[in-house]
RNA sequence: GGGCGAUUAGCUCAGAGGUAGAGCGCCAUCCUCACAAGAUGGAGGUCGGAGGUUCGAGUCCUCCAUCGCCCA
């Protein structure tokens, strides 16, 4: 028919990609009864998508294109992250390299600078995602920081603190003084360090003597309240209640209460003091370690904080004021060396936490910090049940071990962040009577009130503002949808019940106008914007819920990003609404991730969700394992060994990309990835293009038409369609159970050996057949009749086949398979993706079995010919001799000459004359022996071929010999074995047989 | 210190009680009319070590070694 030419993935990869965008394909309006949800675990806008994002939306894809072709309204939900400390840094450092500095620059003015930057790189993701072929829906995209999103995140907060869930409390954080902010446990990376441990002596008041102590951290010596021993420890039993005099420090430090500390401690006892370590004598800083701390609570020590926030030396620490912490250590060491208090310095291995971000070494730092409450059983049990009674499934199974475990030890979560980016915590403290008002829109019930406020506390309007700002805001493009206006993005993703408010400058100073009015003010609505004449401007009024000062001031600090991250599966929906779309689609079916994000997000998403939604938010989490180079590195920017997608996409393709990473998916193992595999199954996918290509090649335009002249199928015919539904079953069972590599092992066995190898060579017999002209003119004409309608059922079969294998391809590489299938004459719909997947259907057997015999003979006498060094080209005159096997040899006389090159294929009764040989099962073939054959090679082969035998028959023998295996085991394995040993002997007779002829022959 | 996982062909990995498998690489022959990004044939492993259970152990158990990851 047509010639489609070569293989070029990226021309028919862009074509798709953005066809399937546009035409907005993957786009679930209406849901139905059968839906699969899904949302992606957002990549954050710190940058690009790596290796394992990759994985990650492959992995998503194919399940979803799969479902999607399983009959389902699959929904694939896309969206960003907007990761404060990460996107904050990063964009810190822009400035910083011209010379700016985030401090000065003042806070309002650095989000300005983020939210310039944003932009670009959630673009540049959102394209990656589209090159990949993520079949998400773009419709529904969101971002943590949408308008939508910051209000979710608001009434969660609400919902927590009014449990009692989330409170404010002075803890030991860590603390990064490169950030400046508190980081979560989780987010603090241990990591094995030489250090030292010095020991200091520590002169008692009383002149007697002094009690050595040892530290790591000598700059903290200036912050100690105490020293304190094991109450049971015998050196040092006598001493407690002593007073020590704490060396270096001549001045007066002030506690974090206000209270003034001498440098006159006590020796406490404890029994967290671990008797073991160093001297036995450990001195307390409670503002600088948090054992130390929990110590100083009980004994009611004072607090001395000596560091600021940048952990250089604050006037506490009196003469060392103002140095940074190592310096600082450096100046203490060497002073205390000069006074003789330096017993000795010992190495000393220990873990010190690091910034997960910037690997800044953390310092603990007492400070004050919201936490959400999740060690309360509200959270935590039925955070724990749900994965115990199996209302989520981790795939592998393994995981769940560690989200227990680690679930048991919870400790609470400090969600307080001293960065700009993020949501800021929705707390206006009262400055009169202290009290912390946390606000929502919930608390203002007109639907202006509320659009305002959420504005306001956005950051998207200032404190005070004119009806025309507040006009221009909400009619300006949102963020993540610019073809909205904020406004309208308000009513489709947050206020679903206001859908038909319009909002006009006029409108609004109308509202806010009659909201003075003295006759307004005596209803319960009023007075909630006050205007200043002066400026023209209007400000929305907050009060103190306790009492009723208008003297309010919002919390500094944002939330951990996690925090919003863990609303992600309903907050999507439109949570806190009670929307049709959560109704249906929450919760999701599936979530796809990596191991490493379990605790942050994958619990997290548990926790909220069981609390907020009563719910869990997934069925099902596939975890993926870590991809790694092809050392077992991980991969990383300063390692220089990481593989680029996107690089990969140009070089390979999206589909060779995506086949490589689902094949080399194996639940629980990492990927160690080479740019070598992916040029391996570029050569599959190349393989399947030239597959297509022969079909669409050797289509008759007017085959549809033609069809009922076809022949009867022929048993090849048969077979491929039974291969062909083991593939299809198979698949979809794997599929079943998240087992990509194995599902993708299947197609491309199915598509390479099978379809390639052995279909289309047998289809080119009839393809290709030629009428014999030398036959009468009836004969040729009947011969001719024939012909035509075995090419006819040849053709249609290649067409149904090829059809089916692309539609079972189409999720692990959708571009080749949509090019290709919507070439096929039987294209019928926009596009493969909403055809059906394939279903096992029917099998053959007795079809099956006879060209499985079948492939046997042609192998055999291909390697009898390769053993015989006869070069392909040559045809060659083959004499058979069979029992059983003859029936193969005469149904497919034309298939054996043809695959195996044979010129003429003959029985004979007996071995002719000058001819080597080589047997299958029971059938005999002869070949003469001619000029440039190499009987040796032959013999050589046989050879080898006789020792395995002989050894594996040994193997089996002997089992036999063994009384106790007779005795013991089943039946048919006794009986398997014999059959075995009856079948080699069989082919040891004939081995021996043959080489004694090869004696002869050569 | 606690936990988890890995160790099978040169490389990357399947296999979870009954004669060791795949892909890539390698060797040989071939530019055969879809594909040299290909075809055909072939070589290559006492399954990390030592015990044990079993008629039978890559496969189950114990210990050891090496490597990796997580938590403290």
């Amino acid at each position: 028919m047509k010639d489609i030419g070569q293989y070029d993935h990226r021309a028919i990869e862009e074509k798709h990609s953005r066809r399937w965008v546009e035409r907005a394909l993957y786009s679930a309006d209406k849901v139905s009864e059968e839906r699969f949800s899904v949302v992606i675990p957002p990549p954050n806008v710190t940058g690009s998508l790596h290796m394992g994002h990759a994985l990650n939306i492959t992995l998503q894809d194919i399940v979803c294109r799969w479902q999607r072709m399983l009959g389902k309204s699959v929904v694939w939900v896309p969206g960003f992250d907007h990761a404060g400390i990460a996107t904050q840094y990063v964009v810190d450092r822009q400035l910083q390299e011209r010379g700016i500095d985030r401090l000065q620059l003042g806070r309002e003015e650095f989000l300005k600078r983020i939210w310039e930057w944003v932009p670009i790189s959630r673009r540049a993701i959102r394209e990656q995602l589209e090159k990949l072929g993520a079949s998400v829906d773009w419709n529904r995209e969101r971002f943590t920081l949408d308008e939508g999103f910051s209000r979710a995140v608001r009434h969660a907060f609400k919902k927590l603190y009014e449990d009692g869930l989330i409170y404010r409390g002075e803890y030991m954080v860590s603390w990064c003084p490169r950030d400046l902010t508190a980081l979560s446990d989780l987010e603090v990376e241990h990591e094995e360090e030489e250090g030292k441990l010095y020991y200091i002596r520590y002169p008692f008041e009383d002149g007697s003597g002094h009690i050595t102590v040892a530290t790591t951290r000598p700059e903290t010596v200036l912050g100690d309240t105490a020293v304190a021993v094991h109450p049971e420890d015998e050196r040092y039993k006598h001493l407690v209640g002593k007073r020590i005099r704490l060396p270096l420090v001549s001045w007066i430090r002030k506690a974090m209460d206000g209270r003034e500390v001498s440098n006159l401690i006590p020796l406490i006892a404890d029994e967290r003091v671990k008797p073991e370590f160093g001297t036995g004598a450990v001195k307390i800083t409670p503002a600088h370690d948090p054992l130390d701390l929990e110590i100083g609570k009980d004994h009611s020590l004072p607090y001395v904080q000596v560091m600021d926030i940048f952990a250089r030396m604050n006037e506490n620490a009196g003469e060392f004021a103002g140095f940074e912490r190592y310096e600082a250590r450096k100046r203490i060491v060497q002073r205390l060396e000069e006074l003789g208090l330096l017993e000795k310095v010992e190495n000393h291995r220990h873990a010190v936490g690091k910034c997960y971000r910037c690997k800044t070494t953390l310092e603990p730092y007492l400070s004050t910090q919201w936490f959400v409450k999740v060690s309360d059983p509200r959270i935590k049990e039925r955070a724990t049940e749900v994965l115990r009674e199996g209302l989520i499934r981790f795939v592998p199974e393994n995981w769940i071990k560690h989200y227990l475990q680690w679930m048991e030890n919870l400790k609470d979560w400090c969600i307080s962040r001293q960065i700009w980016w993020g949501h800021r915590i929705p707390v206006w403290y009262c400055q009169d009577c202290g009290h912390a008002n946390v606000f929502t829109d919930e608390d203002f019930d007109r639907v202006y009130d509320k659009l305002v406020f959420n504005l306001m506390a956005d950051g998207k309007i200032g404190q005070e503002f004119t009806p025309e700002e507040v006009e221009m805001v909400l009619h300006s493009p949102s963020f993540v949808h610019p073809g909205l206006s904020v406004l309208d993005f308000y009513k489709k993703f947050a206020f679903h019940r206001f859908h038909s408010t319009e909002i006009d400058a006029n409108s609004l100073r109308l509202f806010f106008t009659q909201d003075l009015n003295p006759m307004a003010m005596l209803t319960e609505k009023r007075g909630r914007y006050r205007y200043n004449s002066q400026k023209r401007t209007f400000s929305f009024v907050l009060r103190c819920k306790s009492c009723n000062s208008e003297n309010l001031k919002q919390e500094e600090d944002v939330l951990d990003t996690w925090f919003s991250s863990a609303l992600w599966p309903f907050g999507i929906f439109g949570w806190p609404e009670k929307t049709e779309e959560l109704g249906a689609l929450y919760p999701t079916d599936l979530l796809v991730t990596g191991f490493d994000i379990i605790f942050f997000w994958v619990a997290r998403m548990v926790m909220m969700g069981t609390y907020l939604m009563k719910e869990v938010p997934f069925r099902d989490v596939y975890i993926h394992a870590l991809i790694r180079d092809e050392r077992g590195q991980k991969m990383s920017k300063t390692k220089g060994n990481v593989i680029d997608p996107l690089d990969i996409v140009e070089r390979y393709g999206a589909d060779a990309l995506r086949f490589t990473l689902a094949i080399l998916t194996q639940q629980g193992r990492d990927i160690r990835l080479s740019e070598k595999r992916f040029e391996g199954y570029k050569h599959f996918a190349n393989k399947i293009w030239n597959a297509g290509r022969f079909i669409l090649l050797n289509l008759d335009e007017d085959l549809l038409t033609n069809l009922p002249y076809a022949a009867p199928p022929r048993p090849e015919d048969l077979w491929i369609t039974t291969r062909l539904n083991q593939t299809a079953e198979a698949v979809n069972r794997h599929l079943l159970r998240y087992e990509f590599s194995e599902a993708a092992k299947e197609l491309y066995e199915f598509v390479w050996s099978e379809l390639c190898d052995w279909y289309i060579e047998f289809s080119k017999i009839r393809l290709y057949a030629k009428v014999d002209h030398s036959l009468p003119e009836e004969e040729r004409e009947a011969q001719e009749q024939r012909l035509r309608a075995e090419r006819i059922t040849a053709q249609a079969n290649l067409l149904y086949l090829f059809e089916k294998t692309l539609r079972l391809l189409h999720p692990f590489m959708p571009y080749i398979t949509e090019e290709l299938w919507l070439k096929l004459p039987t294209a019928h719909k926009e596009s493969i993706s909403l055809t059906q997947y394939p279903q096992y259907e029917e099998v053959h057997t007795e079809s099956f079995q006879k060209v499985e015999r079948l492939k046997e003979v042609i192998s055999t006498i291909r390697s009898l010919r390769s053993d015989l060094r006869i070069e392909p080209s040559r045809r060659i005159r083959l004499y058979y001799k069979a029992n059983e096997s003859r029936k193969v040899f005469e149904e497919f006389k034309e298939h054996i000459q043809s695959l195996a090159r044979i010129e003429a294929l003959v029985e004979v009764e007996e071995r002719p004359p000058h001819c080597v040989a080589s047997f299958t099962r029971d059938a005999e073939l002869f070949l003469p022996v001619e000029e440039g054959i190499k009987v040796e090679e032959l013999l050589e082969s046989y050879g080898r071929r006789l020792l395995e035998v002989e050894r594996s028959m040994h193997g089996f023998v002997a089992r036999l010999s063994n009384e106790n295996f007779l005795k013991r085991a089943p039946e048919e394995e006794i009986n398997r074995t014999r059959e075995a040993v009856r079948e080699l002997e069989e082919e040891k007779r004939r081995i021996e047989k043959l080489l004694s002829l090869l004696k002869e022959v050569s």
